[in-house]
RNA sequence: GGAGAGAUGGCUGAGUGGCCGAAAGCAGCACUUUGCUAAAGUGCCGUAGGGGUAACCUUACCGAGGGUUCGAAUCCCUCUCUCUCCGCCA
């Protein structure tokens, strides 16, 4: 939610910024109407003040009297008269400041000054690669093949017990995937320093509020209407809302969290794009960085986060690129997005498995998360950022299509063996 | 699911119709004093709106939402959450 003083203060500049989102000029238009709100908003809230403040002075003064014994119900007349007129300035003054809250949660994030300008996904910059693409003697084949030859997916009973994007890990294939959360989870508290959480997988709305995912994206999300819950599409809802409504030390910054989750996510509208495998699915496991920091070092942790996603690829010896969201391109709330891609051979694609964001004050403001400043005194919003630390499923993708050997075998990286308790899956 | 108790400022905790934005304590900040890694004393110290160049003025907020009243932390209703007991259950 960005910061009414300061649309106030800097319309045209709040406008030019959302401009460069896509769909920004739509935007753009809904600040004069914020704008118009905000104007009735104030005119209504001074004339009820001044009838409070009036009803205030007499009803003292009526108390005063009485224990005088004096009759004062020539006064009590008086104030009971303003009560229609507070009453409608009242109303008037609730209804704008819904109106002004409605708009205010519908309008997206401005992109931070760092955030390269463009229009759509074809012009963000790369900004680093690390590794190479796998040279194959073989024709590599797609982990759908790879995973359901070796037992390890079995994607016909997921369909036969829930329908299609869902898929059933077996045997190796199911301890492959805990495996993998389990070293995932263990480099980011053991050696990045993450406190580890299991949240509940239901949330209610407002977490969603505090997000961002509601109300604009309301139809992205599974809803248990009879209960008011939602699942959880990220760990990033319920995680970053652990504070919400919260008053926080500033000597507890930075907050660093990890937790896995399934992740929930309908997918509307989505069908038919790269829906083949694990790729794209209603279900997904995921395990998610959460930071909230001061304002002056969000952007650096920033970096920070993307580097602690970033090291999950190298230790698993994954080819990868890291590239930055232009303005067309970027999430809703946030200001500055890195993408890691990793590399898939049997796609023969970069597939997104982590995007790390700095949401600066936005959510905050959203969930009412709030730091004392130890120098000033003054409460403040902090930054809240998050990245994928990393989605499950397609890094099981790369990692089967990467390792896979002539004979349809995987061979595994070092650093899971431990975890597998063996050093291949399938094989003589 | 049933019965009971409760929800007050960063925390603990008083307060049953007007003099209560709210006692007291803790924590925090500032100063004073004492020659010792700290204690004592004094003062300040909630949040969010609105108005004002500012000092300042004003409104709202005692879990949430309604109601009664000239006036509500305080009375009434509904809801949410927490705790205790019973039931049920992984």
């Amino acid at each position: 939610m960005l910061d009414i003083r300061l649309i106030r203060e800097n319309p045209q500049e709040v406008k030019d910024r959302l401009t460069a989102r896509a769909g920004g000029a739509a935007v753009a238009a809904l600040i004069d109407e914020v704008l118009a709100c905000d104007e009735s908003r104030r005119q209504a809230e001074t004339e009820k003040q001044r009838l409070q403040s009036e009803r205030n002075r007499l009803s003292k003064e009526i108390g005063q009297r009485k224990r005088a014994g004096e009759d004062t119900s020539e006064t009590e007349a008086l104030v009971k008269g303003f009560a229609s007129e507070l009453a409608d300035w009242e109303t008037a003054a609730e209804r704008a400041d819904v109106r002004q809250r409605e708009l205010l949660l519908g309008i997206p994030n401005m992109p931070h000054d760092g955030c390269p300008v463009g229009h759509s996904a074809e012009e963000n910059p790369e900004v680093r690669t690390w590794g190479r693409k796998p040279e194959f003697a073989f024709t590599p084949k797609d982990h759908v093949v790879l995973g359901t030859t070796l037992g390890m997916l079995d994607f016909e009973s997921a369909t036969k017990i829930t329908g299609s994007a869902f898929v059933v890990y077996r045997g190796a294939g199911a301890r492959l995937e805990r495996a993998l959360i389990n070293f995932l989870l263990d480099v980011h508290t053991e050696g990045h320093g993450y406190t580890e959480v299991l949240p509940p997988y239901l949330i209610h709305a407002d977490s969603l509020v505090g997000t961002g995912q509601l109300p604009k994206f309301a139809d992205q999300i599974y809803a248990c209407p009879e209960d008011g819950l939602y699942l959880a599409p990220t760990a990033e809802v319920p995680v970053t809302n652990l504070h919400r409504e919260e008053l926080i030390k500033h000597e507890q910054l930075p907050i660093n969290y990890v937790a896995y989750t399934p992740c929930f996510r309908r997918e509307a509208g989505a069908a038919g794009v790269g829906t083949r495998g694990l790729i794209r699915m209603h279900q997904f496991d995921k395990v998610e960085l959460v930071k909230i920091t001061t304002p002056e070092t969000s952007m650096d942790e920033l970096e920070r986060l993307t580097g602690h996603a970033e090291s999950i690829l190298q230790q698993l010896g994954l080819h990868y690129r890291v590239i930055e969201l232009c303005t067309g391109d970027i999430g809703f709330g946030s200001t500055k997005t890195y993408d890691i891609e990793v590399w898939a051979p049997g796609q023969n694609s970069y597939l997104e498995v982590s995007s790390c964001s700095c949401f600066g004050d936005y959510q905050a403001r959203r969930m009412n998360l709030r730091f004392k400043d130890a120098e000033t005194g003054k409460n403040r919003f902090p930054h809240t950022l998050n990245g994928s630390g990393t989605a499950l499923a397609r890094l099981y993708v790369a990692l089967l299509e990467t390792y896979q050997r002539e004979d349809g075998s995987i061979l595994l990286p070092e650093v899971l063996r431990p975890y597998v308790k063996s050093l291949e899956i399938g094989g003589a």
